[in-house]
RNA sequence: GGCGCCAUCGUCUAGCCUGGUCCAGGACGCAGGGUUUUCAUCCCUGUAACACGGGUUCAAAUCCCGUUGGCGCUACCA
């Protein structure tokens, strides 16, 4: 039990769940499951006005999206009784005290410092006369740890992924650790859950370095064992900052109404911070948990590009068969609409095979509304190269004495005939592009003999006549 | 400002620990070409990087020091 890796995601309902929580979850996950430990999901809420539930159902179902399962499920608002019980025995021991200077007074001394160019920290007064005051909790103020100011100690801890990093416990100050008995803050729930949940291994960003010193503070003040701690590299915007919602960190759910699959986008995150021993970029999870090793995590952060993400996810539509493919577009445009016309999936899975390789997002599919519904185009677009409209006509009038004759059934059949009609005419593109241009209505889009076998005969007629009358 | 982390093509990276096989390899992107009625796919070719300066060494992308730069943290948020 004691050699148990166990290992945690800790997310804060604060907001809507997006790539780079999903990303540090994931290698939580994908740790767990190569060491064969625990992955345990706690909802960090100790925050309750920015806190939601709404938030905390998105991050759940994100997670799920991305293929996760998690062995334990905590909250922290469920929890209050302990860490009040913790933060009593600080108290109790004076290792802790109650801080009553205002707001403006510590903004002000703030201020003072870093004009001075002075350590920025706090050196509470206070607590040289916890006695008098420590039962006066009614009186207005915040729980902060003694911390010796003049120590020349230096905090270290071992980083699986940087190695050994050190602070100095002076800079520290005597930092807050609750608002009152009942509100524990950050530094100090996290260790306390951390103590409680048995974790082994703390996995997380790389902007938790700074955090980490406190945390070991609070530890030895409540005699607890360390855990291993591995800070992950940032995910990082096109600006090279830390991605967040101004320079594109969208949320999960956003990749998901854009037609990504989640396979696609775990892959891909995956590989923002590991690189497969063989150098292998299109990996399913499971090799992944296989071969993935925590001290090989890279240490720099990594811009997400969404051209390669898009590429990737061309690689995993490609690799669906039609029915597949059909199945998550049906899926998705119950959810989120990306198609305006109506459609079987029977017809859809008639198109998979011409759509698929043109297709990087599920939502592309939105460019094969022709298959579905006539097509609205200008007239000019039927005309080939420099040819007259009375040449198109032509064209399109022998066309459709072929389709009539062949049908569209036998595409070697009918290909053959438009390739001889090019031959007559002088030119393959004038067979073949205004017919093109009359099934689809667009200047790019497959070839004309394989959208006709899909429209039938019939509808292929319809569409050939009434180009010729636009003309 | 203080503290910390990081530093190879535009981007993701291999190589660095155990110096020579690296005038630095792969992928995405981009450019050109081939196939082709157009597009996509596919194939071929090209493009472009060891941040800088010192050292150590016969030899440095690799080891050491310094500089610069980028980012992160610096809350009664997490």
């Amino acid at each position: 039990m004691a050699n148990e890796i166990r290992v945690r995601m800790a997310p804060s309902p604060t907001g809507y769940a997006h790539i780079g929580s999903a990303r540090t979850a994931l290698f939580n996950w994908l740790f767990a499951r190569h060491e064969g430990g625990k992955f345990i999901l706690r909802i960090e809420d100790t925050d309750k006005e920015r806190s939601k539930k709404e938030y905390e159902e998105d991050l759940l179902e994100g997670f799920k999206w991305m293929g996760m399962d998690w062995d334990e499920f905590y909250r922290q608002s469920d929890r209050m009784p302990i860490y009040s019980k913790y933060i009593q025995k600080l108290l109790d021991e004076d290792r802790a005290f109650w801080c009553h200077h205002s707001e403006e007074e510590l903004e002000k001394e703030r201020q003072e410092q870093l004009e001075k160019k002075a350590i920025p920290r706090h050196v509470c007064e206070y607590k040289n006369q916890k006695s008098k005051i420590k039962n006066q909790n009614e009186e207005r103020g915040i729980i902060r740890l003694v911390v010796d100011e003049n120590s020349d100690r230096k905090i270290k801890f071992h980083d699986l992924i940087r190695g050994e990093i050190e602070f100095e416990e002076r800079l520290l100050g005597d930092f807050s650790i609750a608002k009152d008995i009942e509100t524990p803050l950050y530094n100090f729930a996290a260790v306390i859950d951390d103590y409680e949940m048995e974790i082994s291994h703390v996995i997380r960003g790389e902007e938790h370095i700074a955090n980490t010193p406190r945390q070991i503070l609070v530890q030895e003040a409540l005699g607890f064992e360390m855990p291993a701690y591995a800070h992950l590299p940032l995910l990082l915007g096109s600006d090279k900052s830390k991605l967040s919602k101004r320079n594109g960190a969208v949320s999960l759910n956003e990749y998901k109404k854009m037609g990504y699959l989640p396979e696609a986008l775990a892959n891909f995150i995956c590989l923002l911070g590991f690189t497969m021993p063989d150098g292998r970029e299109i990996v399913a999870m499971e090799e992944l948990i296989n071969v993935f090793d925590l001290l090989k995590v890279h240490k720099s952060g990594a811009v997400f590009d969404m051209k390669k993400l898009d590429w990737m996810n061309g690689e995993y539509i490609k690799r669906l068969n039609d029915e597949e493919l059909a199945e998550k577009i049906v899926q998705i445009q119950t959810q989120f609409p990306i198609l305006n016309s109506q459609f079987s999936k029977e017809e859809l899975i008639k198109v998979m095979p011409l759509a698929r390789e043109r297709m990087k997002k599920l939502s592309d599919i939105s460019e094969f509304g022709y298959f579905f519904k006539e097509p609205e185009y200008d007239r000019g677009l039927l005309v080939w190269k420099n040819k007259s409209f009375e040449e198109i006509k032509n064209s399109l009038f022998l066309v459709a004495e072929i389709v009539r004759e062949k049908g569209t059934e036998e595409k070697g059949a009918l290909g053959q005939e438009l390739d001889s009609l090019g031959v007559k005419l002088g030119d393959r593109g004038l067979a073949y592009w205004p017919f093109r241009v009359a099934l689809s209505g667009l200047k790019t889009s497959p070839d004309p003999v394989d959208i006709a076998e899909i429209l039938g005969k019939e509808k292929t007629l319809e569409r050939v006549k009434r180009a010729m009358k636009l003309l």
